[in-house]
RNA sequence: GGCGGGUUGGCGGAGAGGUUACGCAGCGGAUUGCAAAUCCGUGAAGACCGGUUCGAUUCCGGUACCCGCCUCCA
């Protein structure tokens, strides 16, 4: 019985059950960065949610059955600004920016797609697909651009629930006297000598914006793929003008079936802007300290269609789950995901209703070993089945690309704590004969400051690094 | 102006037309030298106004407020 999995198609406006065009295969495409700078943590939300699913659908078809396209955008206006104002070449940039962006997604515990795709290694596809649309009569060459005549495509507006004229009608359309129509958008745009371009049959010049993911996910998907996703920001124009340039293209006449849309981040309560002072690269949160384990399960405990608020408080709170859960399963070897996990994730990706089943879960295994612990008789349970248990929490959460080991490390103290447990040990036995308790006090008061969790109990004492563990503050020992 | 999303208990955040979501924090108790951890128990909600219904936080309409897109910032 395979699991059915439901999506939101923002196309149709329902929540429809994913049909792989062909069956057993499944196709996905998802918009990546423009590279010239680094990735913010809005950027990383659609990467975080559309990895979720990309493990899912290898859950549930296998790994080899399912094909993940995202692109780079390496041809672009800020990319040239950036080069003309540092008078560094575009291709160091860009070399620079995808090395950045992977390791920054790889903290994140974000696969790597089956395909990345660079824009300027399908100029020439891109270059055909325009000529095509040209000979259909769906787009025109004006003054060394070519635009597509939106007028030309009766389906124009649908996906984003407008019409041509209302936008016309918001008057916020860029006016160009070599358009036909005020939204007749760029399919390809003149260079000069100073900036980057490539021979074409209307003169030398560059891609348009959207034109590069419709001529990708052809090459790498075909005309007709699965899922399309991106940011709700891109519905439109950029994803708009990807159907009607593929739709007018493709000789089919469809392109991808269901569309997924993430909503914004938000950070403490505001829209993430520079001049707010709350704009954050994700390599900033990671140097400021909160790990990308962190960062990615704050990320999960909201749905993706709905807006989502970055807080310093929901990180430390991510922080301390992982880290218990992290104990828990600490030594354990990944068994078999639980169903209800599977079927979190199967209804439109609730990664909400997933994260409830791993608390649950936890919860479960920490009562059952309670219980062994303290040796209750009559249990129906014994050490194996939390073993069990234990084996297949890990695979849940892993599911969901948390508890992976690549991304572990963090939660330890990096430092041998155990000098400091044995003379906490040691003050605590004396203290018990002598019953003058300062010192120890005095010692667990100094490690409680530097951030460490202290728990002494008959069995002993142990040290637990927390999330302000900071190992300078360590006190001295004499 | 056009299109779309949101408003749930102190905070975060789901599902379901009628039965405790859950997490964190809080409160009471067990345990502990004191704590921590753990265990037992517990209070707390559905922006506002109408409508449908035997019954709505869940469906419909309206109001208010917030947010996003329409300006190649996901």
């Amino acid at each position: 019985m395979t699991t059915t999995i439901r999506l939101h198609n923002t196309r149709t406006r329902q929540t429809e059950d994913l049909v792989p065009l062909i069956p057993g295969k499944v196709r996905m495409y998802v918009c990546g960065p423009t590279v010239y700078d680094r990735a913010h943590i809005g950027n990383a939300r659609p990467v975080v949610v559309f990895d979720t699913l990309f493990r899912l659908l290898r859950h549930v078809y296998g790994a080899g059955n399912v094909t993940y396209v995202r692109n780079f955008t390496d041809v672009d206006d800020k990319i040239n600004a950036k080069a003309a104002q540092t008078g560094r070449p575009i291709r160091d940039i860009t070399d620079e920016t995808i090395g950045w962006y992977h390791a920054d997604m790889d903290a994140l515990g974000a696969l790597r797609p089956t395909h990345e795709p660079r824009a300027t290694e399908y100029i020439g596809a891109m270059i055909a697909m325009i000529s095509d649309l040209i000979d259909r009569g769906h787009a025109y060459a004006a003054e060394g651009h070519v635009l597509f005549d939106v007028r030309s495509y009766a389906e124009y507006g649908k996906l984003s629930g407008r019409s041509v004229d209302d936008m016309i009608a918001g008057a916020r359309v860029e006016v160009a006297p070599y358009k036909r129509d005020p939204m007749d958008f760029v399919l390809w745009k003149p260079s000069d000598a100073t900036l980057p371009g490539w021979d074409s049959p209307w003169g030398r010049g560059r891609p348009g914006w959207h034109i590069e993911c419709s001529a990708m996910s052809k090459a790498l998907l075909g005309e007709t793929f699965d899922i399309h996703g991106g940011g709700i920001d891109l519905q439109f124009p950029h994803h708009e003008n990807e159907i009607a340039q593929s739709c007018c293209a493709n000789h089919s006449g469809q392109f991808a079936n269901i569309w997924m849309h993430n909503e914004m981040l938000q950070v403490e309560g505001k829209k993430m802007s520079k001049s707010l002072g709350n704009f954050f690269t994700v390599r900033d949160l990671l140097d400021q300290g909160y790990p990308g384990e962190v960062i990615r399960f704050v990320y999960l405990q909201t749905h993706y269609a709905k807006p989502m608020d970055w807080t310093h408080d929901k990180a430390m709170q991510a922080d301390a789950t992982l880290r218990k859960w992290r104990a828990l399963v600490a030594g354990v070897e990944a068994g078999k995901a639980h169903d209800h996990i599977v079927n979190a994730l199967a209804d439109n990706l609730n990664t909400s209703l997933a994260t409830y089943w791993l608390h649950h879960m936890a919860a479960e295994i920490q009562d059952k070993q309670t219980d062994l612990d303290r040796g209750v008789s009559g249990l129906s349970y014994d050490s194996e089945y939390v073993a069990e248990l234990r084996r297949t929490f890990l695979a849940s959460a892993q599911l969901l690309g948390l508890l992976l080991p690549e991304l572990g490390g963090w939660d330890e103290a990096g430092v041998d704590l155990a000098p400091w447990v044995n003379r906490l040990a040691g003050l605590r036995a004396e203290a018990m004969e002598t019953k003058d308790f300062a010192p120890v006090d005095a010692l667990k008061s100094a490690l409680t400051t530097a951030g460490l969790e202290v728990r002494m109990s008959k069995a002993g004492v142990e040290l637990l690094p927390g999330p302000g563990f900071d190992v300078g503050k360590l006190p001295v020992l004499e």
